[in-house]
DNA sequence: ATCCCGAGGG
DNA sequence: CCCTCTGGAT
């Protein structure tokens, strides 16, 4: 049984290697202000980064603030966020987000954990990416990446989003929750895949309880690097 | 068939 | 706690 030291100092070891590995690494979502980041953040549910962003900049322009949101057609919106997914559930939230801005905060988009999880398709995720993101509070993102990867890292065993949350963060400093999140996305996303994670060409296969889960042989995993699933 | 930077409702 | 909402890539 591994020690709560030595579970920490490997846990921090594992952050620096792929903090060096992936020193580009950060939030993938296109925005320019805290009121794109959060619609942003609420299309990408169930939806990968890159689609996000190719619908994002005609909602932008059409929706420059809390205002234009809370009078959006329906439709329109539906039409113009259609290929992320879940587009009534996420076109009503757009809608009702904007009237909540304008209603309680001004019409911002407020930096507060506490106020952003009240506002309508606002949960704990979608809080802490804009928290991180947009006003440099630290914050931890248990998305399904940070989930899996904490699973595989046997750095919390919790099915919960909050709990893995708290286990998580308290391996770490405040101050590294942030950049954490986004080195552990990025290797999700890159090389520690759901399906076949790539554990012959992983930079943290030393340092990691689930290696060979995925291939170990370096030339396939080099492949699947390249050609993530399948 | 499985997965993608989830949230709300019952 | 479960379930549902949705499209697109692989």
């Amino acid at each position: 049984m591994e020690t709560r030291t030595a579970l920490v100092r490997r846990a921090r070891a594992i952050n620096r290697t792929l903090a060096a590995t992936y020193p580009d690494a950060r939030c993938e979502l296109d925005f320019c202000n805290p009121l794109e980041l959060l619609v942003a953040t609420i299309l990408s549910a169930q939806s990968t980064d890159k689609r996000v962003n190719l619908v994002t900049p005609a909602v932008f322009a059409r929706y420059p603030n809390a205002a234009a949101y809370a009078a959006a057609e329906r439709e329109t919106l539906e039409q113009l966020i259609h290929p992320t997914g879940f587009f009534r559930a996420k076109s009503d939230a757009l809608i009702k987000l904007g009237a909540a801005l304008v209603e309680r905060f001004g019409g911002e988009v407020p930096g507060r954990l506490k106020d952003l999880v009240t506002l309508p398709g606002v949960g704990r995720k979608t809080a802490n990416v804009v928290l991180g993101n947009a006003f440099d509070v630290p914050g931890i993102t248990t998305d399904t990446h940070f989930m899996r990867l904490s699973a595989r890292f046997g750095w919390s065993d919790s099915a919960k989003p909050d709990v893995v949350e708290a286990e998580v963060g308290s391996l770490f400093p405040r101050s590294d929750w942030t950049q954490l999140s986004h080195n552990v996305i990025w290797h999700g996303r890159r090389c520690c895949h759901a399906r076949r994670p790539a554990c012959g060409a992983c930079p943290v296969a030393r340092l990691c309880p689930s290696y060979g889960e995925g291939p170990t042989d370096p030339k396939v995993a080099v492949k699947l690097l390249r050609e993530p699933r399948g």
